[in-house]
DNA sequence: GAAATTTACATGAAATTTCATGTTTTATGA
DNA sequence: TCATAAAACATGAAATTTCATGTAAATTTC
């Protein structure tokens, strides 16, 4: 009974899977599911997902500074400095340090940045529509507060601001 | 009324907050969030996430193609080749042609690779058991389930077989 | 069944990311 | 208040990732 009498593929391993049901890849997979259409639409308009969250965030917040900028962006902060950079070659943002703290460097939307943000921030929310749509009418709320709560309870949740 | 009289903060900028409601940051957010402290596990072993995830996929199914490998690892497939050869100088993996198909080459896991993947499936097990403790009992299963239906929506779905 | 496609990987050069560390400025504390 | 610690960025070198492309093998077409 060491091999079965059948085996159409060469008896290929264990029957436990465990990937496939792993709350940490269905999270990471999702995200990359729900996220490929709209970060395709990013990058046509010559913009890396990265850049992208750095627009988005100083649409929320202009002026944000460096630090922060990298926790609502998710980007590290010496990766951030360098993207920051790049996106002030390519004049769609603008640093200026922070006369009150001036350890800060505070960064902002240039007009044409401004253009942008607003441009992409309204892509992303039909965007956004059309996937809560997607998820079966109620779900969408569902998932979106399920998501907030698990991400309040395993990050201590600070705010743009300052 | 332009200005207001008691603007303490210099008068910062908008109202409307995008980000921090946007499906597709809480996802990558929460993503982050939970997968943090594993990482970090990870890593302590010596291992990066994405051989983290090679790993899990070969504990599913060990001689697993590397487009497949790709695409369950969430690895784009010219990167996960140069990973796959730094595993597999590391002693973790084995590449073996498929007979079958002379295009393919199939991962193995070598004994200590197995052994690495299975305290770690263990581990991680464990961890997204302590997981969904903190998410309040049902909204764990909840959360999977949405996600999942996400993911199906979205991604054609593939099985790591074959 | 030969040519044209497609699939599966591998690879090299350019670009980006990471990691550790440096600099400057602000907080803290004895 | 002076020294020390902490915070906020910046930066350089090494490592990794990306992108385009190359090669080999299977599949599809005509």
């Amino acid at each position: 009974m060491t091999d079965s009498p059948l085996a159409q593929p060469p008896a290929p391993e264990n029957g436990d899977t465990f990937v496939s049901g792993y709350l940490l890849y269905l999270l990471a997979a999702a995200s990359e599911a729900a996220s490929a259409q709209f970060h395709a639409r990013v990058r046509e308009e010559g913009l890396r997902v990265p850049e992208w969250r750095v627009l988005a965030c100083l649409h929320d917040r202009d002026g944000a500074m460096v630090t922060r900028l990298a926790q609502f962006a998710l980007i590290e902060q010496s990766r951030l400095t360098k993207i920051i950079a790049q996106m002030e070659d390519r004049g769609i943002v603008t640093r200026r340090g922070d006369p009150e703290d001036r350890r800060r460097t505070r960064v902002y939307l240039t007009p044409e940045g401004r253009a942008l943000a607003e441009a992409l921030v309204a892509e992303a929310r039909r965007h956004e529509a059309d996937l809560l749509n997607i998820l079966a009418g109620s779900d969408g709320a569902r998932i979106k507060q399920a998501l907030r709560a698990l991400i309040d309870r395993l990050a201590p949740a600070e705010s743009l601001d300052a």
